[in-house]
DNA sequence: GTTTAATTCAAACATTTGTTTAATATTTGC
DNA sequence: GCAAATATTAAACAAATGTTTGAATTAAAC
């Protein structure tokens, strides 16, 4: 039970922290909407921001192994390992969407050193990786001499930009409130044809 | 005195908001930066989301002209234009990235509907302008057939990405805490060439 | 079955929050 | 220079905040 409760709370808190923002949600609002006693949180977590921490550290671990993968794969070409990586990002954030909206957030705040520190190493790690592809593909001359950095903030810059905000997918699918982007395939498969249609003309030297 | 007063007290909101968010700061905090009485904000602004309300209206004035003059613009090709969208994109958060980073926190919360729907009408219109250049450009048959709605994401997006956040900056530069990034003439001639070096490939046809 | 540890709870704690008040000071219009 | 409007202030307001307490309940260990 115990466990199982500690992970509740860090469902519910991710969900409000998302909609609200770390400083926006209370105590008393996470705790009722997860329907335990508000002392309960200070008696897992220590405090609200150990509770943050939880958070991070409980998302962080499973996330690298993927992108690893991919970059292993020797039965892939550089672009094919390329397009992996777009649809492993796309796949990331859609079905993980509120998490990746509270990292965001805290990503532009300059609140919390000791998290975002946390969060820039993940970030660099997987930094690490996709610069090696693009690099692999730069020296075989399969890829153009691209800014490899820039391009990998262009992959993720798209998909955050479009993904993280409600408001903005209503503005490009021409939807209403109700509309839900996480479900809608046609919205997913679009956002992977204009990524890939864009990384391969900017990479590819003959297409 | 008084105009001038409110300006500042707008002034150093921005900065404070920017950096701890909305609901992380505080009236006292705002108030004790801005060396005015704590009242004085409840004076002028009403209430704490007044002053937000007066934040959105002060800057989303004269950000559009910019951009309509270069859609409108007889002397440049369509390529041209696009250019002049990104550079334009580039400077305006360079010269205004604090405003631009609270904006875009607001955008990721689900806070403030009201508000909300007035960024949204200001980036819709902008949508349509840079949608308009793209889509002649395609009729033209100098512009490939791209989905225009992603591409003004991906330039914004990039955009954003890099330049909202410092810690971000920093792993992109590899330079330490104290790099500012908002002043430096190499980073910006850096994300300008990468942008057009790959807006030129996803959009021309023979390059 | 008793003892020990872990969990849950309602209540209280001290701060901090945004906002208002009512008195005082300053500026403005004439 | 006087009256009316505007600006500024310190103090107080009620509500909300994160956190702690100490007793009650449940689970685990032996």
């Amino acid at each position: 039970m115990a466990i199982d409760k500690k992970e509740h709370i860090i469902n519910v808190a991710i969900d409000l922290f998302a909609e609200k923002g770390f400083e926006g949600t209370s105590i008393r609002d996470l705790a009722a909407k997860a329907e335990v006693n508000i002392a309960m949180i200070n008696y897992y977590f220590g405090s609200k921001e150990g509770l943050f921490e939880a958070i991070v550290e409980y998302n962080s671990s499973y996330l690298r192994e993927h992108l690893e993968e991919i970059s292993k794969d020797d039965k892939k070409t550089d672009i094919e390992k390329i397009d992996a990586v777009i649809e492993h990002f796309v796949h990331r954030l859609l079905t993980n969407h509120k998490y990746h909206r509270f990292i965001h957030q805290e990503l532009l705040l300059l609140q919390r050193e000791k998290l975002h520190s946390t969060i820039i190493k993940v970030f660099s790690k997987n930094k690490i990786l996709i610069k090696g592809i693009i690099e692999t593909g730069i020296k075989k001359k399969v890829f153009r001499k691209v800014d490899p950095e820039l391009t990998i903030v262009t992959i993720s810059g798209t998909i955050n930009q479009v993904l993280l905000s409600k408001s903005m997918c209503s503005i490009i699918m021409d939807k209403g409130e109700d509309y839900d982007v996480y479900t809608d395939e046609i919205f997913r498969k679009r956002i992977i044809k204009h990524l890939k249609q864009l990384i391969h003309a900017h990479l590819l030297i003959e297409q």
